[in-house]
DNA sequence: ACCTGAACACCGTTCAAGT
DNA sequence: ACCTGAACACCGTTCAAGT
């Protein structure tokens, strides 16, 4: 791994690089393989040359957003309990989507698809070995975890752009009253990943009696 | 609301239904405004005459989706206790979305889109109320439970419709050992839930001392 | 190995005009 | 009130052919 200089190895990264700066700046519904292309100075064709499908790049985009969370050494949550730790990874996995316009709309779908793995599930089952917690509920607080963040940040990010559209729709179907449960701000998540934590403990201490 | 018999009010409720049934039938990506308008014998133009955009077209579909839980009595639901509502309620949004093919994406969009209210929200805020349980509490286990389930079985039909396919992708990227983590049966489903309610017993025990 | 050029089979949406 | 016809401005993807 030390041989290869720089071997004239441009490209396919390059190329998910400028799909995540076109993310950024314009939006999902913008990022199209034409505008990528044209961003490159490049045929809409030549795309296709470095990845097989549009979900294939946006997978590549996905991964590059998570990257953050993915290189994030064990070791940095070593010193915390379980407890904290699902909270400190949820705030952490919420820091990444909130850098870059639309990301959990777009990690949502990559996750869901299977391309792309779990940003907290080996990181959290890690430390929750340490501390003698079984598999199978790390597990669990694993998956309730990154589908809450992801799905939090969605809402709180289409409500961004809405906002920044002047779009404000009257809820007219159902629930004429949801417009209060549109209070999303930073706290509410902080207090739910509390909430899920503690839930997590409550099952580590009904499922494995202490040492005493 | 008893003068009018049937005052030949057809077709708004009727092209959402037909498009319920496209989804089902054919799934999201076929559902266009142009196979639907195929489906009712109409041209593509006409739906524009019912629905402003092919977004509010997709929230009435989601609506008919939630149906069976936003109809669903609080009644039903009074002899439950907090714990159980939560699990409960859970329980009843995967088996709406499980009815129709991919209905959890549909929704996951048209909820974050805010143009379709929380289907969980009204029932467990009422119940919580009557068990003494402050609204912010109930307010963001509500938010916990539907961004879960609805992230949960996301997955859940997304691997489904990939199976059908036989597209087995092989996990190239970052985490090798994520074919485990789609263990996603029903029964970790259930266990989640009751994680989530554990969470907020425990927030209800701290934040209201108990009536001693 | 990497890209062009041109085409195929589609999209959502608008809008004058019909009845 | 409800729909047609025709157009506008796009999509993702394929594939022979170039270098």
């Amino acid at each position: 791994m030390a041989t290869s200089g720089t071997p004239r190895r441009r490209s396919r990264e390059d190329v998910a690089e400028m799909a995540l700066q076109l993310l950024d700046e314009y939006g999902l519904p913008d990022l199209t393989m034409r505008n990528l292309a044209t961003a490159l100075g490049v045929q809409p064709s030549a795309l296709y040359w470095h990845f097989p499908n549009k979900q294939a790049l946006l997978a590549a985009v996905s991964a590059r957003i998570l990257a953050p969370l993915a290189e994030l050494p064990i070791e940095d949550l070593g010193a915390l309990g379980v407890h904290e730790a699902v909270r400190v990874l949820g705030a952490r996995l919420r820091d990444c989507l909130l850098t870059y316009r639309d990301a959990s709309e777009l990690v949502s779908s990559s996750l869901s698809l299977g391309l792309v793995g779990s940003p907290v599930r080996p990181q959290l089952l890690e430390v929750a070995r340490r501390h003698g917690v079984p598999d199978a509920l790390s597990e669990v607080a694993a998956e309730v975890l990154v589908h809450f963040t992801v799905g939090y940040v969605f809402h709180e990010q289409q409500r961004r752009t809405a906002d920044s559209l002047g779009l404000l729709d009257a809820p007219d179907s159902l629930n004429p009253e949801d417009a209060v449960a549109a209070t999303s701000d930073g706290d509410s998540f902080a207090k739910a990943l509390t909430m899920i934590a503690d839930g997590l403990d409550v099952s580590v201490t009904r499922n494995a009696e202490p040492r005493a």
